[in-house]
DNA sequence: TATTATAGTTAGCGTCCGCTAACTTGTCAA
DNA sequence: TTGACAAGTTAGCGGACGCTAACTATAATA
């Protein structure tokens, strides 16, 4: 199941979306994407398949436990990053979409040492 | 001249490449880079008309002055991003493997403030 | 009920960038 | 001189992933 940044976007999107929204629908993701109503329809279809998403009798879009588990992780990724940039000086905006791009290509194991620093130096 | 990742690692491939042995080939870019001929070929002929390298008489590859700056750009992100990972804790291969993805991807803001951080707490 | 707006899908295009197959070209040794 | 290998190119495939145009289906409203 290799996971793509467009993939992880989209699970990470919908993530942020239901923890304010209750319902998420492919227009709202797509709004929040800027992505059109097709494009991410397609990435649906794909995430369905892959069982990452689902959608209940209402259509609405619904992460699976591991859809998930990876939407976590990347979300984990962009929240840490983000800080860590804003805490080494960098504007809010700048280190948000730093972040966004870099939270999809780090291993687990240099994420997990950059955590471990920046808790450290967080003291 | 929107530089992507693939024309950044070419770029970078060539600069490593002349360094060390004076005349750089598609060959050994490919080589270099696990790709295919065709591959670096076209990729040669993109670079060529963006104006980042140039052949000379015999052939051989050479970046043109704007082709380095951004090659130089790169390898020194990928320098200080590797060295960094390794400071925190990651092992060689993997901080390589990051440090080369991620290097394409860091505004110039974020990499200074990353690399004045570095330089601090290295002391 | 008929109309209209909204959500979603299907069809198909375009770009990026790998690949293989097969061709050309230039060099070097038999 | 020829034959073979190495380097490079051309042609064309395939997948990822944006897009628009146009369709369908559902829900709300005049």
């Amino acid at each position: 199941m290799a996971m793509r940044e467009s993939g992880e976007m989209y699970l990470e999107t919908i993530l942020v979306l239901s923890q304010k929204n209750a319902n998420v629908r492919a227009v709202d993701v797509g709004e929040h994407m800027g992505f059109s109503k097709p494009s991410v329809s397609r990435a649906m279809g794909l995430l369905k398949k892959e069982g990452l998403v689902d959608t209940d009798e209402q259509g609405y879009i619904k992460l699976t436990k591991t859809g998930k588990a990876i939407a976590k992780r990347i979300y984990e990724r962009h929240t840490l990053l983000s800080r860590l940039f804003i805490s080494l000086g960098v504007d809010e905006k700048t280190a948000t979409e730093d972040a966004c791009r870099i939270e999809h290509y780090l291993s687990d194991e240099t994420f997990d040492a950059i955590k471990k620093h920046a808790n450290e130096y967080g003291e």
